[in-house]
DNA sequence: GCCGTTTTCGGCCCGACTGTTTTCAGTCG
């Protein structure tokens, strides 16, 4: 079995940790740290990129040294370098990096001192005494690092953004209602960047009287509690389990504050050597010239970036990739908004599982503004989906027909169809000649091995009628893992058949993901962001998915319901073999560029 | 270990907070 780019990353991530246990250079220790954020974001599965021969030092924070352990791991399943430095340090030792607070040095005390190799054998050490009794610890550092674990264990990982967001908006809303002096209050960190997941909520304020708000915080009664009170942070867990960390500033910091908080730490780090290269030196407060020892400070971000000669770059963007040679040389996508969506292919009514009457959705759908929208309720084999047999789904263009004269919207007709477990569709192909537009998706056997589920996959792509793959991986954030297929073929069938990719914008699915969709639009796959919506509330949630679209550096270009209605109606009206051709055409005489940028170097 | 509009050697982002200390190490982001 091959390792995915996951488990490359992690190996890399322990690597860092290990040598960190054992005294090694910051700078070695870095660069590994460096490596593994860069190979968790890339859009191509590093051993396949292995077995192909091609280069792997061109990757930002990869050179000659990491490039070769990576061949040695997917050649040989072993990095000796990997191996060497595990059995130097105390057996279990990385695991208790899991725990807050808890970092290499820690734990290589616990393990050589103590002999504990688990998280369990900490809670015990620090509740019996014997974690106080070591070098730079005491009772109250051992009584915080309890607390530590016990709160991890009710928080459990990663929060998806669904929830995230709105918990966040909730704790802003209290804040502003105790504290009339705000006059800025807004997420920073992966919130701002819209990652799929949060660990933590970063808030960022200014305000008249910065720690007053701090207690603000702190006194919430949501509040379950409180990590850090300090004159410029605050951090708190607030109910079911998310931790929220405020910074306050000043207004002529703005600038400088957003920046700094927003990151990612990759960001951040690639960006301060470019300043330092520039003789100017980062931090939240401002830019310091190193050599003249002054500060001067920005309202705004923009300003910020543009002091460094850099034209505004989207939070979206900040990963620490490409973007700051996309910047420098002034190429940065113009990314899609939610106001360039003219239609939403992915809309459920009560006739399956929605909740809401056909009319409704689409009279919402209209108020929305869009051109065009799409009833696509499901097919007969969902049964637990209350899926419409033939007969239903002709009953239901029926009704549809009906209702498009009092509507100025475009009503089509669909239906999301189930891609059996054999890869044919659960409809007779007349039926589906009939449709609009089909969108095509796996519900059922989604534990196929990765073949199978590659062919079944690409089987529903090569049906003359499927315009659309819905929720590729069929994952539920941290509630069910994606299926496996090899998703590089899956792509290239997309491009071969002119088949459109499904970006779920529900955030219990962003399905596809940001690097999925990335990797996607460097082939030229057209994307399509739906909502799948089962309630006409839900329509108007499109933004999570924009937001992967956007981390996926998207324009309106990639994206096939930012089409006009007629382009639109030109493209799924075009035989399948013909559609990429119809859309680059599309695109072409709309005058706009169409080379699918794949980001610089 | 990586990297280059000062380059193949000599640099490498920056600060808040905590708990232990009495000047700082460790952790975090």
């Amino acid at each position: 079995m091959q390792p995915t780019n996951d488990e490359i990353a992690q190996l890399f991530q322990n690597l860092g940790a290990l040598l960190e246990m054992k005294g090694d250079s910051a700078f070695k220790i870095r660069a590994y740290r460096r490596a593994a954020d860069t190979i968790h974001q890339l859009t191509v599965p590093l051993a396949q990129a292995v077995h192909d021969g091609q280069k792997l030092t061109g990757i930002p924070g990869i050179g000659k040294a990491i490039s070769d352990k990576i061949h040695e791991l997917v050649t040989t399943g072993k990095v000796r370098t990997y191996e060497r430095a595990k059995s130097e340090v105390p057996e279990g030792a990385l695991n208790l990096l899991a725990i807050p607070g808890i970092g290499p040095k820690t734990a290589m005390l616990i393990g050589t001192e103590l002999g504990i190799s688990t998280v369990e054998g900490v809670e015990q050490a620090a509740a019996d005494g014997r974690l106080a009794t070591l070098p730079r610890m005491g009772k109250r550092a051992a009584e915080s690092i309890l607390r530590h674990i016990q709160a991890t264990r009710s928080m459990g990982g990663r929060t998806p953004i669904g929830e995230a967001l709105p918990a966040a908006e909730s704790v802003m809303a209290a804040l502003r209602d105790s504290d009339p002096d705000i006059t800025l209050l807004t997420p920073a960190g992966s919130l701002r960047r819209w990652e799929e997941t949060i660990g933590d909520v970063d808030l960022v304020a200014v305000t008249r009287q910065p720690e007053e708000l701090g207690r603000c915080l702190a006194d919430l009664p949501e509040v379950r509690e409180v990590l850090v009170n300090g004159s410029r942070k605050t951090s708190v867990i607030v109910e079911p389990g998310l931790q929220i960390d405020l910074r306050t500033g000043e207004t002529n910091s703005i600038g400088a504050m957003l920046q700094y908080f927003t990151g990612s730490q990759q960001h951040n780090i690639r960006l301060r050597d470019f300043a330092n290269r520039m003789g100017l030196s980062l931090n939240e407060y401002g830019i310091t010239g190193i050599e003249s020892g002054e500060v001067e400070y920005f309202a705004d971000e923009t300003a910020f970036y543009a002091r460094l000669g850099l034209p505004w770059i989207p939070p979206e963007l900040r990963a620490g990739m490409w973007e700051l040679d996309a910047a420098q040389q002034n190429c940065l996508p113009q990314l899609v908004e939610s106001r360039h969506l003219r239609g939403d292919l992915h809309v459920h009514s009560e006739w399956s599982d929605g909740s809401d009457p056909i009319e409704t959705m689409v009279a919402t759908a209209a108020s929305l503004g869009y051109e065009y929208v799409a009833l696509t309720d499901h097919s007969q084999g969902l049964g637990v989906a209350n899926g419409l047999t033939p007969e239903r789904l002709a009953a239901q263009r029926e009704v549809l027909l009906q209702l498009q004269d009092r509507f100025d919207i475009r009503i089509l007709a669909g239906s999301e169809v189930d891609i059996r477990a054999d890869g044919r569709m659960d409809f007779p192909d007349e039926v589906l000649a009939e449709l609009d537009v089909v969108v095509a998706s796996v519900h059922n056997a989604m534990s196929q091995d990765r073949d199978t589920m590659t062919r079944r996959i690409i089987s529903a792509m090569e049906h003359p009628s499927v315009t659309i793959i819905g929720h590729l991986s069929t994952r539920l954030l941290g509630q069910r893992p994606p299926s496996d297929f090899d998703l590089e073929a899956v792509l290239q069938a997309a491009r071969d058949t002119g088949t459109a990719l499904e970006i779920n914008a529900s955030p219990a699915r962003l399905d596809l993901r940001d690097t999925h969709a990335h990797r996607a639009r460097e082939l030229g796959v057209p994307l399509v962001i739906n909502t799948d919506s089962h309630h006409h509330s839900e329509l108007s949630a499109g933004r999570f998915g924009i937001a992967v679209a956007r981390r996926a550096w998207c324009e309106p270009r990639h994206i096939l319901n930012a089409l006009p209605l007629d382009d639109f109606l030109r493209f799924i009206r075009a035989p399948k073999p013909d559609r990429l051709k119809v859309f680059d055409e599309i695109v072409a005489t709309r005058n706009l560029s169409h080379e699918f940028a794949t980001g610089p170097g």
